[in-house]
Parts: structure tokens; sequence; C-alpha cells
DNA sequence: AAACAGCTATACCGATTAGTATAATCCATT
DNA sequence: AATGGATTATACTAATCGGTATAGCTGTTT
């Protein structure tokens, strides 16, 4: 892996998040990640490609993070389903958290026969797929309907995060995943 | 009121959710209006002005909306709160529904000081202060609570229905909501 | 008929966009 | 010391961006 190349995708990260994607160009990237647009269209051949694949890397961090969080300590099933939100809550508060990607390049690319709209899609499938196995691990009768529900908790807390920095919507919809968890259990 | 400024108004609308508002420039919008630049920057004087008053149109029709659907029949405050999603999903179930202007502006513009920021952030607090007048009205104790809650399946309800028109989401949401409003009206 | 207001048409501005061409430079391997 | 691959530096393209200047047109009012 070149260092460049994960330079140039780091930098792109941060400027997509903080600035826009759309507002954030090409030449901006390379002189804020100390580079050329040769080295940058040498390693990725468009802009959208450059995007596709920063997206691709921060839901990998994203996934990773929170399977590793989540596999480890041998807990059980249901506990790992009630402690799902409060490593959400880790990341989300985390210092270094600047959004969810594939959330805000939904919007900035709103037609659905987008590449990277597509992708954040999937993406976003990805993760509820992810919440309906924890479910389904725990037994949950409705295991695909409690994780929809869980999954819009999650992006309505990132998006009013992503709104405003600090505010506690994540402290709010951990409440609300425990008794929507608790009531899936129950029944 | 001027026929022209509205058709601008409505033309800017679409396209800005449609395609983004980045993505859609004003020789787009009076091409798609039937007009010419001139009018379009002698209502509005800058991109930046059309987009805030897009936005304030976009949620005036919808507080209008929703305020009147929740008024009619002199319904009791609980019942308000319990039907507050019902007309929610007949707004975002609507063929004309094509996202919420402050959710998809919010992530475009991501810059806090940004005007068009603000305005997004003002409007969601404004939705945020709606719900929790009615859940006060129906006499929850934790109103602010419940309001926050609510809202957060709201949005995300809505960020799923951006991301893939026709999900259902926001029966989901329904139900949700349901659950944390009679356990919030039972304590 | 003259005057006026609202709108259209068109051409233009400087800045920025994504992407490319060419040549120079750096640095490690042999 | 020479080769070769990676990177830089710089200049360029064609298109688009937001915004403006100028002039002509159209319809209503008095």
């Amino acid at each position: 892996m070149s260092k460049l190349r994960e330079k140039i995708l780091s930098t792109a990260s941060l400027l997509f998040q903080t600035q826009g994607i759309n507002a954030t160009g090409v030449d901006t990237i390379v002189a804020e990640a100390g580079t050329t647009k040769m080295t940058l269209y040498k390693y990725f051949n468009s802009k959208e490609l450059l995007i596709l694949e920063v997206l691709k890397q921060g839901h990998q961090d994203f996934q990773t993070w929170l399977n590793d969080k989540l596999s480890a300590n041998s807990k059980k099933p249901s506990e790992k389903l009630q402690q799902l939100f409060d490593y959400i809550e880790e990341w989300i508060t985390s210092p270094d958290f600047h959004g969810i990607g594939f959330m805000k390049a939904s919007a900035e690319f709103p037609q659905e026969d987008n590449p990277v709209h597509r992708l954040s899609n999937e993406q976003s499938l990805q993760f509820l797929d992810y919440i309906q196995h924890l479910a389904a691990e725990a037994k949950i009768k409705d295991a695909e309907g409690l994780a929809l529900q869980l999954s819009l908790l999650f992006k309505g807390a990132v998006q009013a995060e992503q709104m405003r920095r600090g505010s506690d919507a994540i402290k709010y919809a951990k409440k609300a995943a425990k008794i929507l968890i608790d009531g899936a259990l129950a029944s």
C-alpha cells in the first residue's frame, strides 16, 4: 500500500466530511495532502472513483471497529445487541467523528442510479444486515423489524450529530433502543 | 406575489431535491423554470439567498400541512401525538415527496457557521419543538425526551426514504413511535 | 400614442471545475 | 555512475460556475 495513496484518501475523507463532497475540489485535496494532481490521478482515475474509495474505506473502518468491539470478551448474543448502541455512542462522540459517509454521500448524490448513491445504499443495507444478524442470534422473533427500527434510531442520531456537534441525540437513541430491544426480547 | 418568483422557487426546490443543491446551477434553474437569469437575480440577490428561500418555503409548507391535519376534528392531545406519525407517513409516501429540505441542506453545507446550515438547524429544532409541545399537551412527563426520540425516528425514516424511494421505513418508525409513546403515557 | 414596468435575449466577466501533457527532479537499486 | 520508477512542478484545456451589463421586446395604463 502506498503511503501517498492513503494520505490522499484520509485527506479527501476529512475534507468531504467537513466541507462537503461537491464543494471540495481535487486541487484542494492535493494541496492539503501535500502532493499533486498527477499523483492523485495515478491512484484514482477520476474524482468519482476517489469518492467511492473514500466511502469504502470509511465504511470498512466503522464496521471493523464495531465488530471487534462486539466480538470481544465472548459476550452472549443478547448482550451484544444491548451494547450495540454503547459502542455507537463511543464512535459518534469521538473527536475524530465527522459524520457517516454513506449518509452524507446519498444526500449529495440523490439520484438512485448514481454510482455514489448506489454504494451508499449498499452500505446502509449492509449495516442493517449486520444489526439483523445480531438480533437473530439473540433469538428475537421479528429480527428484521427490530433491526430496521434500530437502524432508524442510528440514522436519526447520526443526522442530529452531523447537524449540531455535541447534540446528545445518541443518548436518547440509546434509551429508545433499550426500550425497543427489551420489548422485542420479551415477546 | 409574483408568479415567476413562485415558479423559480418551486423549480429550484425540485431540482435541489432531485439533483442536489451544489450540483444544480442557476442556468439549469432558469432554463427549467422558463425564464432568464436576469429575472432570477431580480427576485433573489444570490444563489445562497435562493436556497434559503426554498428552505423556508418547504419547511413552512410541511409545518402548515401537518398542523392543519393535527388540528382538525378537535382531537384530544394524546390522540394528536398518536396520529403524528400517521400524517408523517402520508406526507412521506406522497408521490410529490422528494425529501426534507433541511436534512439534505445540512449535509451539503456541513459547516456550522454557514447560513444554510444554520437555517437547517433552526428548522430542525423548530420541528422538535413542535413535537415537544404535542407531548407536553398530552401530559407526558418527559416531554423533551420523548420528542427527541420521536424526532430521531422521523429523521431516520426520512433519511431511509431519501436513500431508497419506496422503503417502508416509515411503517417501522410508526410502530416504534407507538411503543415509545405508549410507554411514556403509562409512566 | 406615449410612457412605463416587467421580462427576455445575449453576450460577457473572472473564477473555478475535472482532467491532461510535458518536463524536471528525486531516490533507491544495480 | 547509470538506470528506472515514482513524484513534483507547471502549464494547459474545455466546460461550467455565479453574477452582471446592455439592449430589445411586450403588454398594460393613462
